[in-house]
DNA sequence: TCCATATATTGCATTTTTCGCAAAACTGTT
DNA sequence: AACAGTTTTGCGAAAAATGCAATATATGGA
């Protein structure tokens, strides 16, 4: 008979959010397996079933919506007690290199330094912008110790990703063309404009493959921001993240088409595990929790 | 880095109440050994000092104290969902062996078992009394499930023992010896009534051991309520557990001295290892640890 | 109806953690 | 200085947790 413990229950609170054991899993670090089993042992312990499961949906139950909302309240409570307990102490001081691509500088990172600023004043922050595509090599190397990355499918295990916000790809179209819907579109007519590397770059080139449609190629650039800016002046129609475009001063220039089944990718900080641990970083981490 | 439970609160509760952690440890049923680190990993966790502690006296320290009132109110809200969640799974029937002296019967038997006859209605109590050196006996021999029983130093490994409360023992005088005090006493001159056997009789051998005296000996008789007739008749003085005095009728035909230097027994409630968890068991166990 | 896909769960080998015993270290007392 | 009572530590054994890979199962579409 084991006993109740505070990561059981966070990781439990976030299930109960989330409703979903892999994006929990993601989001904890943890394997979804590691998480299924945690969640068995509770149900185990509070002798009661906390979600209603099958392999399609999950629900909470009556009994997980108390302990739900006892966890919350308690851990809660706890964090509250650390502070106190560390309120001296943790001053942290010192200096975080970080790394994200223009657009996410622009996007995501200001609302998080911000925070953290408030938080820890104290601690500067050395940001370096570039090419998205080297965040990952960016923090294996050391050159940065947290970045904000994309997870994709071959993400190196020595590095622990924290979700930042689920970015879905949209298809814009220059405005004159006037399109307004997916069955708009000839793909034989209207020339597409690719992605020439990046996360995008297989997504779309899977949906192309999926709808059994060979787009006319009218360029492959590289950056989503030239892509943007290649729509606008007409040159052709394609597929960008939806932050780009929303951060983008041409955006009254083209159309947004929503694709439904285009998956878009996740947007998260990374770091190496090794690091995790360390003040300054776990409280980005932290951070990016919430 | 591990984290907080529940197992590690209670651990601490009760440690920052009794400020001993082999009281303690016997209380919970593990080791000093195990308490010792299982409050550095508190400590650690909570990066601060609980306790201030020499080998010779343990002291809660401020923030040992916010931990306590932190760790009182969850343990208590936790339990009161465990309540919640089993309202009604938790009606428990059953049968519970008992055997217990018939001193102890009188003592320290009718407030456990009331409250627990409150709290569990529908459980029959079989209550067998005798000889309390036999308790030990019983329960292995599976005669009984639960017994109170005396905590002695070579107490088996497969049964676990629960402790209820510390029987100091008394020096008992005749009253028409009119003795008030230890130092009023000659052993040369005052005979002695001694246990012939039980637990009290090793303590009190130690005692007079330790304090070079060879005391007359009057009889050795059997059962701490006979001694205390043998003193009462005058025939001598003599040691006998506090409660049992307190429940003698004839408590009022002798003196009491306190000794200082004399250690007592303690007294507690005793079961197989592997019945700690049923459930009938268990709730009693619970009792007793409040 | 059957298949492809997404998702939770389970078997298993490995790693990590915890535990208890015995010995050591420490401190106040005789 | 030896002792007795307590806490802590070293260490080997046992237990628990974890991740990977495989499995089971439900859903929506061809």
């Amino acid at each position: 008979m084991q006993y109740m413990d505070f990561r059981s229950l966070t990781l439990f609170t976030h299930l109960a959010k989330s409703l979903h054991f892999g994006q929990t899993a993601l989001a904890m670090h943890v394997t979804a397996s590691t998480l299924s089993r945690v969640i068995q042992r509770l149900e185990d312990e509070c002798q009661c079933t906390l979600f209603v499961r099958n392999n399609r949906s999950v629900k909470l139950t009556h009994e997980g919506k108390k302990l739900l909302s006892f966890s919350e309240q308690t851990l809660q409570q706890w964090q509250q007690l650390q502070a106190e307990l560390n309120s001296e102490k943790a001053v942290l001081r010192g200096e975080v290199k970080m790394y994200c691509s223009v657009t996410a500088s622009q996007s995501h990172l200001p609302k998080l330094l911000s925070k953290y600023r408030q938080q820890h004043p104290h601690v500067d922050i050395r940001l370096t912008t570039g090419d998205p595509a080297s965040s990952i090599e960016r923090v294996l190397s050391q050159q940065c110790d947290i970045a904000i990355a994309i997870h994709t499918e071959d993400f190196p295990n020595e590095l622990i990703f924290t979700p930042i916000d689920y970015v879905p790809l949209v298809l814009i179209t220059p405005r004159e063309f006037n399109l307004s819907q997916l069955k708009d579109i000839d793909w034989q007519t209207h020339q597409v404009i690719l992605p020439e590397q990046g996360p995008s770059r297989n997504i779309v080139r899977h949906w192309f493959q999926t709808h059994c449609i060979a787009p006319h190629i009218y360029a492959s650039v590289g950056g989503n921001e030239a892509i943007v800016s290649m729509v606008a002046l007409g040159c052709g129609i394609g597929f960008v993240p939806q932050v780009v475009l929303d951060h983008s001063r041409l955006a009254n220039k083209v159309n947004q088409i929503q694709v439904s089944d285009i998956s878009g990718y996740q947007l998260g900080l990374t770091c190496l595990k090794t690091k995790r641990s360390h003040p300054l970083v776990k409280a980005m981490l932290q951070l990016a929790l919430n």
